[in-house]
DNA sequence: CTCAGTCAGTTTCGAACCAGAACCCAGATG
DNA sequence: CATCTGGGTTCTGGTTCGAAACTGACTGAG
């Protein structure tokens, strides 16, 4: 009984994955810049670059070839969390702010703060957590 | 240095609370239940329940006075979550599947699958990911 | 009344994981 | 040569995890 969503947690579901990303989205990208950036001890960064790599998540690439030097990108698939980054994010910061320090996310063009929703291409609507439903995907019937 | 963000996976970043929180958005809300949805032991299942009830996620009712028994159900900043754990299931059915057991969630109303964007009410636009920044809350100058 | 069962935990104890510090190694630098 | 840098690995204690068994308050069947 291993659900996509347990393989999920146990690649992303740890408290320094999440933050690993982060910092590659904002552009991080060197195994000692990690370090300093999110203050993890080494031999987890090891690990966890190790379990992302091999989770499809981040590549690792070697930019240099003399003294043999790498640095760990988000692949598309890493990129493609960052909806779920955003949304854990924007739920900390709405639920467990405590003072100044927070920040918000805003949409760049015009600095409102955005609001995330499900959209349905059919319907062309948005709607709530409570409309969906999860179904299948073998026997999934809709339009 | 403790950002939000930090907290946030304190609460909730390990491979079992957000399976609880699953459990109970589709409606399951006693001790035992929880241990026989998930597969979850029970020392690690009344220790996650306290922190998520401490950390304003879920609460704890006692549902019946004599043998005094409780239930364990959502908070709207629990249900507030949602978002985030849908972004999080659908990534997981994208790039993790394999093969039939999956599932798709979709729109209730019409069975599409749903889909997952930011939304800037002033510009009455969906954009993505990298159209985000992070500004600090108290010198935000949007309109 | 006795016996089995339910519910919500707590106890016990070995395995896994964590942080920090020290160490290693290849090349570059001085 | 000595030292520095980037990218690790090893070693050491401490914390946390998790499976199974135990507790304890009750309920319901016979």
């Amino acid at each position: 009984m291993t659900t996509t969503l347990e393989r999920t947690l146990k690649l992303v579901g740890d408290r320094w994955s999440i933050l690993i990303i982060r910092a590659a989205l904002r552009g991080v990208r060197r195994f000692d810049d990690f370090c300093a950036d999110l203050g993890i001890a080494r031999p987890i960064l090891t690990n966890r670059l190790r379990r992302l790599v091999d989770g499809g998540v981040m590549a690792k690439e070697q930019y240099q070839a003399h003294p043999p030097r790498f640095e760990y990108r988000l692949t598309p698939a890493g990129i493609a969390l960052s909806p779920a980054l955003v949304a854990i994010i924007r739920w900390g910061e709405h639920h467990l702010a405590d003072g100044e320090a927070d920040i918000v996310l805003v949409h760049a063009a015009c600095g409102t703060e955005l609001e995330q929703g499900f959209w349905c291409r059919h319907c062309s609507t948005t709607f709530g957590p409570t409309a969906i439903r999860g179904v299948p995907a073998r026997d999934r019937t809709g339009p």
